[in-house]
DNA sequence: TATGTTCAATTAGTATTTCCGATTATGTTA
DNA sequence: TAACATAATCGGAAATACTAATTGAACATA
């Protein structure tokens, strides 16, 4: 069996793969430039393939070397986690956890969260980021976050997840509007143009329109906000009706306005939270109990 | 950051974990004992805590010492593949895969799939391990084979699957014996101890005992077979019937008897064929193909 | 109780590897 | 064309990994 790669050497691999320069890449790693020239090197003989495509003055990744990256990328993340958990003494609940959620979740469950987790595990360093589906997912992927709070169903890309509770989805207008209306809401009481949802980045859209069985689209008025509390004050202001998760309503999001929270139709009209991780985690355990910490927090826990 | 452990540390922590003694270990490696136990003791250093205990003259592996090992296995193994996959140049049809399937499919599948591997993939180098359901898994998590064909259902233990297909279950008995009966049969029309099953270590017995809804225990008699084969030939010296597989029929396992395949009651009287890898594998794409081809040669396939 | 054996740790010396700084080769920009 | 930027190469220094031999402790046995 021919000798296995070295971390160090991946680890050169990724570097230059994500600063796309030697003297960058070499910097980074508190390296010189020679040596990480060598380690590249040094890996394509140990592989036995070409990585990169050396092109006088500039270079770029072969397909095989894209592999390479995505492949060592999980080797290393692997090793990191081994490093941090043997050197926290296996305390799953102590040190640092960067987590990443989507912004019509983070607002409405991160306080709450913090505060308990601050409680029960005082050495637990959260940091928190709030993107996009999609950006979270490279972040996890790339080893950048360790952990996702998203609403589901949302494409897993290999990674696996918790489901962690549901959170129904309510249509909010001003009272005036909702004096006349039956629960559930049946859309078609409803004018056209007069429900107004987020811009299509957020998975809110698609997840209020498919689970609260909204198919006729010319009810949803073509101007998209892009918060949560945009769309409040919008419906506020007596524009029309939009979809708001229970979660942010019971943590006050509509205190002080003028708005009724109704019960849509739709068979089961709510988005689930998940938590997602890597597949190739061992933090298992830490994502599991944090699962808990979170599902207790939503208004329908419903952990296995 | 603190620096990584060295994937040579790691496989003398490995090395020492399998061999239970350094110097066997230090030999399965080929360095000297002292390296061994200088590269355990930096690793040690590295993570910051104790692998195993020393007890003057033997020592035991801590706790914390076995996760590492689970860990570092995991690291380990991603990286032999990455370094595989690199030197095979990407080609996933190439190159060593080992390969365990349980005797209750392997006999009927196996020289189907090695005759239709070696035409369409004649550089893959098949090895196949035959053994049961548990030591397969641990054979799997080990790093020792690369992937399994087990009938489900099966606990995976956090590994990941591919469902191949369905395999029905068929009531065998001696012609004369089936002459009264009805199709599906109902089981209270036999007589009691009538019914031969394989011994519990094979998982086709509580398979089949389940999908056929077979709940009246007094039917199946306490003398269990060690393989498929054995149990023909008890049914067909009128002993009683029993369960076989669709496909075992399939490849001629009755021919020269005098025995005769019933359709068993119960609602999906049929074990279902998966394909079982490592959730942190990189060689998805082989798996995927290799399902591929198994789910051709089965009953119903079902792969999605 | 003495003797030999087994096992892991230690030590000291050697071999190997890794790394850096300087230099070179090549292309780009002013 | 000069000045600059980039990656490869080279030679020597520093760090490391490795071995053989030794030590010491525990155990078996005569």
């Amino acid at each position: 069996m021919s000798k296995l790669p070295s971390l160090k050497n991946l680890s050169y691999l990724l570097a230059l793969h994500q600063h796309q320069n030697f003297n960058r890449a070499a910097q980074a790693c508190n390296v010189s430039q020679s040596t990480l020239s060598s380690g590249i090197q040094n890996l394509e003989e140990q592989l036995g393939c070409q990585l990169i495509e050396r092109d006088h003055k500039s270079f770029l990744f072969t397909g095989m070397g894209e592999e390479v990256v995505e492949q060592a990328r999980q080797i290393l993340t692997s090793t990191e986690e081994l490093l941090y958990f043997a050197q926290s003494q296996g305390k799953i609940m102590e040190g640092p956890l960067r987590l990443g959620c989507i912004p019509t979740i983070a607002p409405f469950l991160l306080g709450d969260l913090t505060k308990k987790l601050k409680a029960d595990h005082p050495k637990l360093q959260l940091s928190i980021r709030e993107d996009t589906t999609v950006n979270l997912l490279n972040l996890l992927r790339n080893g950048e976050l360790d952990v996702l709070v998203l609403a589901l169903p949302v494409d897993l890309q290999g990674n696996q997840s918790y489901v962690l509770g549901r959170d129904p989805f309510k249509l909010v207008m001003h009272s005036s509007l909702a004096e006349k209306l039956a629960e559930p809401v049946q859309y078609n009481q409803l004018p056209d143009n007069s429900i107004f949802l987020l811009e299509k980045e957020h998975c809110l859209t698609g997840h209020a329109v498919s689970a609260c069985e909204l198919a006729d689209s010319s009810k949803i008025n073509p101007f998209t906000a892009t918060s949560l509390h945009s769309l409040v004050q919008m419906a506020d202001a007596g524009l029309g009706a939009t979809f708001i998760p229970q979660m942010a309503i019971d943590r006050g999001i509509l205190n002080g306005t003028d708005l009724v929270a109704l019960q849509p139709s739709g068979q089961q009209a709510s988005r689930e939270i998940g938590l997602i991780y890597r597949p190739t985690t061992n933090r298992r355990t830490t994502f599991r109990k944090l699962a808990e910490c979170i599902a207790e927090l939503l208004p329908e826990p419903l952990l296995k």
